[in-house]
RNA sequence: GGCUCGGUAGCUCAGUUGGAUAGAGCAUCAGCCUUCUAAGCUGAGGGUCAUUGGUUCGAAUCCAAUCCGAGUCACCA
């Protein structure tokens, strides 16, 4: 139980038992204390003023006293201050759990509930390589399923490739038109890039196309209809849905280069998927759904025979589900893919994570879902996030200011070379090992930066910034953690983590007050320990990952105080040493395991 | 135009179930390496929390209006 809980509890009981009145704990509002007052934890009295029609002073006097009288193992000290009752907590309270938890490599993580969820992301098309866009993405979509797993959650983590449609056409009859038969092994290129390469030919010969003709004289509606690439394109749609098996041979080829190329980056971001759903095998579902719908009267049809819902009553429109022509709509699919989702795995939770621009999609889908009375419907969350821009404005494919996926990993792994360097602290590493560092920090780097924003937020990408490696950024929790591991090491015989605890606990043990008071910068870091639980159970409720990077950049922070302003190794008793490092190991515990909950890896020396 | 989201320091962002003098990082300036890794620490300057009005003991936070920005409103996906 977190110290606020107690604290909301002990108050709760004082209360009761001072003014014979029930209360709640959103009755009053507990915070930290502000460093400039003493105290620990504050309990705000003004709420409670109006139903105890006493002064705030008055009745934090008597809840101060009684907290304190009653609770002494939790509560040493109490003082007022305009309202606001302060309260010191005991040492020994702190002490206890440094002494618990320590050298619990899963502290603050939860039971299992059983409960399950599917965590669906990064959901490519198949017509270009990933770019920053879909990092982000790919990232929040990680790390959420992984902060679901510490709060006790079963996660599926799936994927939907969008691997047909119009857009792989095009890239397809550009590649019929101007490859001369050139593949990625030929040519060297990865293979996503190599089909996006295609897919910005495709571009550039349908706009000289459309030029050409309007320049004939013909209206631009005209012409972009009429290009003859751009007819040709859809003829191969109909011929890949009929089945047509040179096109659908083309198909498959060029999709599998793309994939090779995909597996390529996930495999170096570290992301992967439990499940992989393809828009080919599920383009098709839901047609039957829409006929339950229909016998359900959540769905009407018109006279051209299109079928529709009505969500005027809601605040949104009129939405097809059916063409008149009796084909399938995007938002079809979906909600079949939602139910067999569903009905593959049981899962009670359904989590998109998906850009902020299909908002109104994701609404209506999970709408349409409920009024169909699919299990769990209303647990279909949509964890929308916002566009990543860049300095100099939005990305546009079109005008060549898209930041590539592998360049900016690339990129990051570089300049993590280069700025070790610099330092001077490739001194004795091997090259494997110093591989893997660059490699461990570049990306901390890349992924503290893009999960520090709020995902419901744009964001801008600023270069220069996020290859910065000082203050709050991936590289700086990185660092703390490398610099205490030092340390640790330092204590043992042969250096390795499992003899740490042996190692702090054979130090001699004293018991006297230079031992049991606890500095304060000793105290502020145990204080910063004590709150991950919550920050986890709060990044899980929020779905947001920057909860968990700002603690964990906080703890580093604090700790670095901590270390600068006392001798961990070199302490002033065997005691106090044993003390600090409990407090070292505590953090760098907190610190790899949050990190881990982000995607980052934590390196041992850096 | 309707709906949704946003506007906090020069820049990038925290902070919003209403609480004390609004916080970090970057950038700028000034200090700290014979002592556990200086990718660090300490300090300084920098704010009309878009604007106006309201609610109350108290508003960056709640309400209303206005201004600015983004997204969306396809028998596209």
């Amino acid at each position: 139980m977190s110290i606020i809980k107690h604290l909301q509890n002990s108050t709760i009981e004082s209360l009761s038992a001072l003014y014979n009145q029930s209360f709640t704990d959103k009755d009053f509002q507990i915070n930290q204390t502000k460093p400039e007052f003493e105290g620990d934890y504050t309990v705000v009295m003004f709420s409670l003023v109006k139903s105890l029609k006493l002064s705030p002073d008055a009745i934090g006097n008597l809840l101060g006293e009684h907290l304190v009288k009653n609770n002494p193992q939790l509560f040493t000290a109490y003082n007022i201050i305009k309202g606001f009752l302060n309260l010191t907590v005991a040492d020994a309270y702190w002490q206890d759990l440094l002494q618990k938890n320590y050298n619990d490599s899963c502290y603050g993580k939860k039971e299992m509930t059983g409960k399950k969820v599917m965590v669906e992301y990064a959901s490519p098309n198949t017509n270009k390589p990933l770019h920053l866009g879909h990092l982000r993405n790919i990232f929040l979509g990680w790390s959420v399923a992984e902060i679901l797993k510490a709060n006790g959650y079963e996660v599926i983590k799936s994927c939907i490739v969008n691997d047909r449609g119009i857009h792989i056409c095009k890239s397809m009859i550009a590649w019929q038109l101007f490859a001369n038969g050139a593949t990625p092994e030929s040519t060297g290129i990865k293979g996503d890039h190599f089909v996006g390469e295609y897919y910005v030919k495709f571009n550039d010969a349908y706009k000289a196309e459309v030029e050409k003709l309007i320049n004939e004289g013909i209206d631009k509606a005209t012409a972009e209809k009429e290009a003859p690439i751009m007819k040709a394109t859809k003829q191969m749609l109909l011929d890949w849905e009929d089945g047509k098996p040179e096109v659908k041979e083309l198909w498959r080829t060029m999709n599998s280069w793309v994939y090779t190329g995909f597996d390529v980056t996930y495999n170096s971001i570290g992301a992967d998927f439990d499940k992989t759903y393809y828009e080919s095998n599920t383009y098709l579902l839901g047609k039957d759904i829409v006929q339950q719908g229909m016998d359900k009267k959540v769905f009407y049809q018109k006279d051209d025979s299109s079928i529709w819902i009505d969500l005027t009553a809601e605040g949104l429109d009129e939405k097809i589900v059916q063409r008149s022509d009796g084909t399938s709509v995007y938002i079809t699919q979906d909600i079949g893919l939602a139910l067999q989702k569903y009905e593959q795995y049981k899962i009670e939770q359904s989590i998109y994570v998906i850009g902020n621009e299909q908002n109104y999609h994701m609404k209506v889908l999970k709408l349409i879902c409920q009024k169909l009375g699919m299990p769990n419907a209303e647990n279909i969350f949509h964890l929308s996030y916002g566009m990543v821009e860049l300095t100099s404005g939005k990305m546009k494919s079109r005008e060549g200011t898209v930041v590539d996926a592998d360049d900016i990993v690339d990129e990051m792994i570089s300049t993590s070379q280069q700025h070790t360097e610099e330092l001077g602290k490739v001194k004795d590493f091997t090259a494997d090992e110093l591989k893997a560092m660059y490699k461990t920090i570049g990306l901390g780097a890349m992924k503290f930066y893009l999960l520090r924003v709020d995902p419901k937020k744009t964001m801008v990408f600023n270069p220069a910034e996020s290859i910065d490696f000082h203050g709050f950024t991936g590289p700086f929790v990185q660092y703390t953690y490398a610099r205490i591991k030092s340390i640790l090491r330092k204590q043992t015989d042969n250096g390795h983590p499992d003899s740490y605890r042996e190692a702090i606990d054979n130090l001699q043990m004293t018991n006297d007050s230079i031992t049991n008071d606890l500095l304060k910068a000793e105290k502020e870091v145990i204080v910063v320990a004590e709150q991950y639980p919550s920050a986890i159970e709060q990044a899980c409720t929020e779905h947001n990952p920057s909860v968990i990077a700002n603690y964990v950049f906080h703890l580093a922070k604090t700790f670095n105080s901590f270390y600068s302003e006392h001798s961990i190794a070199g302490a002033e008793t065997e005691s106090k040493k044993q003390l600090r490092l409990k407090i070292s190991l505590l953090t760098a515990n907190i610190i790899k395991s949050g990190m881990n909950l982000m995607g980052i890896a934590v390196p041992e020396r850096m």
